[in-house]
DNA sequence: ATATATTTTCAATAATTTTTGAAAATATAA
DNA sequence: TTATATTTTCAAAAATTATTGAAAATATAT
């Protein structure tokens, strides 16, 4: 396989990854290409390289710099606008992760102590067993959450190194 | 709240989770009837309680017992198949972990190997920034992986508390 | 065997999500 | 200022994904 060869099965196949995530495929195919390109590139780079529009280029590279993921450049003596991904993969996993955590996980636990509170006879065999559901799930939950956290906190890269090492 | 309107709560805000995460919206939302339903319930039950078709039913309880986390039941006596889902999130997690490892990661994690074999001089600059970032992603990828089998391999429900425990 | 109940399949339809592209808005240069 | 370059928006179109429902297949009972 050649370089450009393999340039593409990454950005195809990073792209189909991502659909597993509920990412959309134009996204985290911009994704690839930008963490691939040592420089920033414009948008015209962009709708070249992958065949899209200027408007599907314009609507995720916005959603990739809101998730943090992507940054806006600015060259001087540049009309142009250029856009950079961040190398780090560690860097780009806590980022991912802060943000599903804030936009998924927490709004589940809230609604889940929620539903912990219901109404009714708590000695009613019904009402015991889904709050009791219920509370499993968030236990776990929290306990996740917790981890998140802690992963988010550490800055070195080498975390899951470390961890593995004290695992086995 | 009362445990009606909790119940329905809980099924839609566990559909809309399972979207982000590519799962249809249709299957989290069985598998969470299936959760907070304490007895085994056939596919006319499910039908009702979520006004779907039977096709739609049949197709996602499938799926669901694809993925390990939903049993066909046979009662004796009966005609008609039960479904019931496990009950212990822990095993639920862990049963997802190991699916979707296994669907997604363990290929990503091959692609990226072969992407490293790429031919073309090792010297040239191009080349070697495409390897370094293949490398490093594959490398996170190798941990994470890693990881995951420590999770999958424990049987402890507990494994999470312990681990928050260590870490803080 | 036939009749009846139940499950499965899958082509057609519906719903949802993504993409386009051209007009509007904004920014920079002359 | 006007002209030109660039970005953004968003309604319409296209593509994708999910759902239906009825026919076919399968299973059970008589």
């Amino acid at each position: 396989m050649r370089l450009t060869e393999a340039k593409a099965h990454f950005i195809s196949s990073w792209g189909a990854f991502g659909t597993n995530w509920g990412i959309n495929r134009t996204m985290a195919q911009i994704h690839a290409l930008l963490l691939i390109s040592p420089d920033p590139i414009t948008q015209d780079d962009i709708m070249e390289q992958l065949s899209i529009s200027r408007g599907n280029v314009n609507m995720n590279t916005r959603d990739l710099i809101d998730w943090g993921l992507v940054e806006r450049i600015l060259i001087p003596g540049e009309r142009k606008e250029f856009f950079t991904a961040e190398k780090d993969i560690w860097k780009v996993a806590t980022q991912i992760i802060k943000e599903r955590k804030k936009r998924e996980l927490d709004p589940l636990l809230k609604l889940l102590s929620q539903l912990e509170q219901i109404e009714g006879n708590k000695k009613d065999t019904d009402v015991q067993q889904f709050v009791g559901t219920i509370a499993s799930i968030r236990k776990f939950g929290r306990q996740a959450d917790k981890l998140l956290e802690v992963m988010i906190q550490t800055k070195e890269s080498s975390f899951l190194g470390s961890l593995l090492k004290f695992l086995k």
